[in-house]
DNA sequence: ACCTGAACACCGTTCAAGT
DNA sequence: ACCTGAACACCGTTCAAGT
């Protein structure tokens, strides 16, 4: 019996198991993606997923990697106009995965593309004259809601170091792939004793600048037909 | 044997219910909250629960209700010193609650006590002397990470109404509990056909006014220092 | 190397019954 | 009115085994 009736499957790798999920998620939302309802989607097992990815955390930040991965490279012009159009990418990402939103806010852990996606925000507003200072205070003020995904990402401790030589490289290589929230990182550190920024000064500083920015447009006597 | 060697227990109500989930989340996070763990916290079976909450959804929002109940009543001067009051008492709670901010944007109904500070931050802008119009926009701005809860709530259908007759009653106690939120719904609906907001024109609405106010800083040759 | 089977320790929720 | 017991249809994940 076995391979014969049917064409023998195709043998799973990670890519078609995350786009098997990607695809189920877009269809069923993400409280209805399971191992088990995912692995019989694919015709295998539960288990057989196991050797793909680690667990169901793995597979849900493999999602959320698999779209930001996607995002339209912007051109690098630097300044406002950049910054537009890689938030526009990621709004569009958000539009088109509803459960992209739930899945980005449901992870802690900071991958590679989340961080690529981050660096390259950072990079436009840098290659725009920015200073590091400026462009750490409009990425935290961007925010949630319009990046997708937490800036919080810049606070949390990055996952306690092994040993000093593996930090050493770790450091090296941050710099090397991402080198704009590198830079802004040792900014901060070098500014602020602790090396983590005040979560209380950030908080304020953004509603600050929005609360100022209605109150001008009041005092001018905004009203939407402009 | 039974209600004798221990003290008798008091019967549980709902109160006590989200209370003990409170203090559970509190301790250990919302993942680690189920409805057997809270039972057996309660000394009681699991199905016992079900009988002052409708399911775990309900569980969750009464978890929320309870924490937004309790936030600081501002003074109600108006403008944007109450407006920022409001949001201190919400940013009080998020971190007083790590699992506020989980749990409210699992949600999606709107309860008496997020309409109620939703009311409350509108009727701040409202009593300030803003518009409708502007106030609309000022809610959308200051967003899901300021406020503790998405203001995306102001754009959904709210439930299908069974009947004219008790969509008319709704609209009543609506504008009778709610009265800014209804305002401001009631303007936008007005000056929109089809009565709910454009969320591509908010989200560019928010983007260029935060980019535009980076660029007032960038170009005013802001640092930190000041 | 890749997949399977059976099992473990959990879930939320139902139904009919107890007091 | 309030709580219980037993059961149902699920979960994620382990371990040892198959090919």
């Amino acid at each position: 019996m076995s391979a014969q009736g049917e064409t023998r499957r195709a043998p799973l790798d990670r890519a078609r198991v995350l786009a098997a999920a990607v695809a189920a998620a877009d269809r069923s939302g993400l409280d209805a993606l399971s191992m088990r309802s995912l692995a019989a989607e694919l015709g295998v097992v539960p288990m057989a997923l196991y050797k793909h990815v680690a667990d169901k955390d793995d597979l849900v930040g493999g999602m959320v990697d698999t779209v930001i991965a996607g995002y339209d490279p912007a051109d690098a012009v630097g300044g406002p106009a950049e910054v537009r159009a890689r938030i526009r990418s990621a709004r569009a990402g958000l539009l088109a995965h509803p459960w992209l939103r739930t899945a980005i806010e449901s992870r802690t852990r900071r991958t590679p593309a989340v961080l690529a996606h981050m660096d390259a925000v950072a990079g436009a507003f840098l290659r725009g004259g920015y200073s590091a200072d400026l462009t750490h205070h409009a990425m935290h003020a961007l925010g949630h809601r319009i990046w997708g995904f937490s800036p919080e990402a810049f606070e949390e401790p990055p996952a306690e170091p092994p040993s000093p030589a593996e930090r050493e490289a770790m450091l090296r290589t941050m710099a090397e792939r991402f080198p704009h929230i590198t830079a802004i990182a040792m900014d901060t550190a070098a500014r602020t004793p602790s090396g983590t920024c005040e979560p209380e000064g950030e908080f304020d500083f953004t509603l600050d600048l929005l609360l100022d920015a209605f109150e001008r447009l009041h005092a001018a006597g905004w009203t939407s037909s402009a």
